[in-house]
DNA sequence: CGCGGCAGTACCGGATGTTAT
DNA sequence: AATAACATCCGGTACTGCCGC
């Protein structure tokens, strides 16, 4: 019934060549003719033939395959799951596999299980059980954002210039009349979280502005972004408002209405990640767009040349998010 | 430097068997006395054994994963990304890899390349050049919802009872005192879209009803919400509102409060889908929690099944989305 | 004698049927 | 009748060497 998938030795016979001619025709290797190469891939054509994997595997000690881990328990913010479709596309025009990493509990001090050639992962910390066990498989891995606490131990990283995007935003504030800005910023220890605290004091220092910040939490309930805004607005006077965790956008418009400002007027607002919400709110909220899919390929891109012999030219890559200006940051008329 | 990893040759000379004793007593097959047994486990825990998977897929022709069919353009949604821990959590337990699939341009029609044991597949369609490709392997397929135009050729499906699922929300409406509901519905063609319509249109008809209802996209722009909600609420007389597709919530909401409708209390409101900024909106969004998580795990679970021998005791799995009810159509007082 | 083109073959690491003890 | 050693095989890869010109 099920005619067995046809193997190497089944297009040899038919083609009255050896495997091993087979084998580097297949691959374009050199040391066959022209002519035999191409009867061979005809017959191998014709008869369906694919390489079966484990045994190419099983011989090269490579499997073609690239574990990808997510951070654990922030499943929901969409720029995960763009990122990792970013790294399945580029991956597959390489002819690779990407491989979806459980999350390990923190008492499970096991080695990953999945034999992969090398690891991409995101936003991580060594805090994590789950990154901790990949950094310490030995094979090369590329972050997505430096990780906290053993960047020098990744073969390489894509990171965002947070300060210059920081700077910029606030620049755009400026550009539109803003003159005390305020920050609610994420707590210190996730790696970008210091980068904006930085990009926003300097930026104030430079403009001799006052630094006003509050702090919630890195993924925040609804009412903590509502007390830090209800407290800025009423304490603070402010005429522009950066959130910067996750999530913050709707709440902190739901503050400022409550407050009685007209966001876009005489509140200009902005988030820091895009999120497609964003563009439904009213007013819509201005946000960068970090454009994941293009870091979770170029995560890839740079993990295959670091298996490359003497490893890429750079260790860093540094992307520039994109700003979205929308409603809550174009003063009207 | 790098010390080879140990393999089973490695444990039986340590161990002072055969490779084949080692092999039997590491899977826990009889024909190894209990003392040889303990000493080989001991051999291999110290020396950090552990099996090479290529080599033994070679020789069982099982490749210890399973491919994950994400459907495309819609990976803003965090429903799938949900989905896919609840699978890749459950695979992990059974020692299995999950590989997320790349989406195929229509164009391609080649066979997918991974090497998996069997597919799960969420909301596809044979539409989908990718879906048709899987099934075409002639490998176990378990979806997620019914496969629109296939579904006889899958192994087995997880399914939502939409029809169950949308009674009981107008079950719960009734029981607030509305008394004209009106639907927005997604377009016929996806699995569930015919569910809900049927359950909407039953339930009307068993209460005597009018059936008011707008179709919008499947992934609908702000827009299209926007059109349909305000119609509704211009030209018919409603008091209560279900807006079925993803991302409808907000728009909805701001549809209402231009119209001078009170959500939750003049005008009752749900969407289908939970999703995370329904906690956040104003007022907060009753809808339906669908537990992806559990159904993506479900669904490996049921791969598994269809795995072993003679097949699993049902082909479908039914399962009730979980109405969780807020603010928009809770009646104040 | 050198060289291109290909056949032959020794692995890779584990699973399993067969043969000794 | 139980255990364990031995031999094969799974499907490729890559090295060695033979052949003819």
């Amino acid at each position: 019934m099920t005619p067995r998938k046809p193997t190497l030795h089944d297009v040899a016979a038919a083609a009255g060549v050896s495997i091993a001619a087979v084998s580097f025709a297949l691959r374009d290797k050199p040391g066959v003719s022209p002519e035999t190469k191409e009867r061979v891939l005809a017959v191998a054509r014709e008869l369906g033939y694919t390489v079966n994997l484990p045994a190419r595997s099983l011989r090269t000690a490579r499997y073609g395959a690239i574990g990808l881990y997510l951070p654990p328990g922030t499943t929901r913010l969409p720029y995960y799951t763009e990122f990792a479709f970013g790294a399945v596309d580029a991956a597959d025009r390489l002819g690779l596999s990407v491989i979806l990493l459980p999350h390990r509990d923190p008492a499970d001090a096991s080695p990953p299980t999945a034999s992969v050639d090398g690891y991409v992962v995101v936003d991580a910390t060594t805090e994590d059980a789950g990154i901790r066990g990949i950094l310490d498989t030995g094979r090369p891995v590329v972050s997505g954002e430096h990780v906290v606490g053993a960047d020098e131990r990744v073969s390489g990283s894509v990171v965002y210039d947070h300060i210059s995007a920081t700077t910029r935003l606030l620049d755009h504030f400026a550009a539109a009349g803003a003159r005390r800005i305020a920050a609610v910023l994420p707590p210190d220890g996730a790696a970008w979280s210091e980068e904006v605290a930085r990009g926003y004091a300097d930026w104030i220092a430079r403009h001799d502005g006052v630094a006003i910040t509050r702090r919630i939490p890195f993924v925040p309930r609804p009412d903590d972004v509502t007390a830090a805004v209800d407290d800025v607005l009423a304490n603070e006077d402010v005429d522009a408002l950066v959130v910067f965790p996750s999530g913050s956008a709707a709440p902190a418009l739901a503050s400022a209405a409550r407050a009685g400002r007209r966001v876009g007027d005489d509140l200009l607002l902005a988030a820091y990640v895009d999120e497609p919400s964003h563009a439904l709110l009213t007013p819509t909220v201005t946000s960068f767009d970090l454009e994941p899919r293009d870091v979770g390929a170029a995560c890839v891109a740079l993990l295959v040349e670091a298996g490359d012999a003497d490893g890429p030219a750079d260790r860093v890559r540094i992307t520039q998010p994109r700003l979205v200006v929308r409603g809550s940051s174009a003063r009207e008329r």
